[in-house]
DNA sequence: TCAAAAGTGTTCGCTATACACCCATGG
DNA sequence: CCATGGGTGTATAGCGAACACTTTTGA
């Protein structure tokens, strides 16, 4: 099918395919976003969700972690395809089907992007209007994370290594866009086994100092295998 | 980019895309899978989920839209997207990326297809190897489908518009492989608020005539945006 | 010593679950 | 009249939700 000039031909027509990324952090204040600035038309200018066309030779998912890691430079961060945007006019270019993922990373650990486009945080609740068809994509992602965290212990890709509980109920608390009881939520998340207490540690505002924790993997995915909920 | 002779040129290789559909159905007794069987190589004479390539004026959900009505002549059944297919060996003809669809039908309603491909309903119990990648897909899909049925009604898609609580049971513990006791299920259908009772029946069976109800979708909507969970 | 945030335990109500007997129907 | 399957209510246990005071720390 290959043509000298670097053309392809087909028989029919055919889409272009590509994965965007929605990815989310959390500063311990807000939930955020990583958007990339737009360099070229269409769109020139405004910010989108990192993204790009998927090679002939890699699969869906590792399109989307190399667009990760090129933002990022993250190789191991939480990331699944969460649903395919292929409405006939998104992209003004022409017909083109993204594949959109949604990833979780540490903000910590995130180094600043090597690339050459701009990248930058932005607060969820603080989002410009985004690209293409991108401001849908956003809140298709903002809704799949709010079902997944009712089962899975998503919640610990946004945190460091150790945390306290306090940090993890704020968290929840603003993927939900809810308010917790703390000794409810303290309570439910201990009884479910899936914490490490560690030792107290410096703190550094006029209150008390909170435990930390780590998150227990080994014990989530045996209770995970027995089937049971995280349930809020 | 269209040339004379029906070829389509780019600058660079693009996949093939598809939409796929796992039809499920219910006939009482089990939960059915409708089936086509492949005329042509490759897989020629295996059994595959109903499919086809996309065009490019439709959206993915109207593409599958298309392939469910071709298949079982419904316009309105449930149908949705759960999950993209895109390992690069998935097909032997070359990159193929399939957007795999869930529909619910009420088999009843099901017209025999006038279809060329022989279609055919399948136990899920019963299921044969598949083509392709679609063991995989069927697999993905039941998972889908399990999960659904613990927030959404999705049930009422594949009874008739007039059943009884032996039926819904029945599918209910179909679907998820579990019992139920007939009075705490009977109990908690009831007070969800979602069932309106019509009146008794005739039967066929030796038994006492169970009551029927129909689906309240009013009520089930307005309980949904008060924020529910349906569980089980 | 004051303000800010963390730690802690008990009560109450609801819902899930377990469970047994009677009734209507067709054969 | 018998076999089959449907209908019904109650008691218990576990879980989620509500709730107030004391402790630690930095300023």
């Amino acid at each position: 099918m290959k043509k000298e000039k670097g053309e392809y031909t087909y028989p029919f027509p055919r889409p272009s395919v590509t994965t965007d990324c929605v990815i989310f952090g959390y500063d311990g204040k807000d939930i955020k976003l990583l958007l990339v600035e737009r360099g070229i038309p269409p769109f020139k200018g405004m910010w989108a969700l990192p993204g790009g066309y998927l090679q002939m030779d890699e699969d869906a998912i590792d399109g989307a972690k190399r667009e990760l890691y090129e933002e990022t430079g993250l190789r191991d961060a939480y990331i699944e395809q969460f649903r395919t945007f292929a409405a006939v006019d998104r992209d003004p270019r022409g017909r083109v089907i993204t594949i959109a993922h949604l990833a979780l990373v540490k903000i910590s650990e995130v180094k600043a992007g090597d690339d050459a486009a701009k990248a930058q945080w932005f607060s969820l609740k603080d989002v410009p209007q985004l690209a293409f068809d991108h401001d849908m994509i956003l809140r298709e992602a903002t809704k799949a994370l709010r079902q997944k965290i009712h089962f899975e212990p998503v919640g610990f890709e946004l945190l460091p290594e150790v945390f306290t509980m306090p940090q993890l109920q704020h968290l929840y608390e603003s993927i939900l866009d809810v308010r917790f009881d703390r000794r409810n939520f303290a309570s439910k998340m201990l009884h479910l086994g899936i914490l490490d207490d560690t030792g107290s540690r410096k703190s550094g505002s006029p209150s008390r100092i909170p435990a930390t924790y780590r998150f227990n993997k080994d014990n989530y995915d045996a209770l995970k295998s027995k089937g049971f909920r995280l349930e809020f």
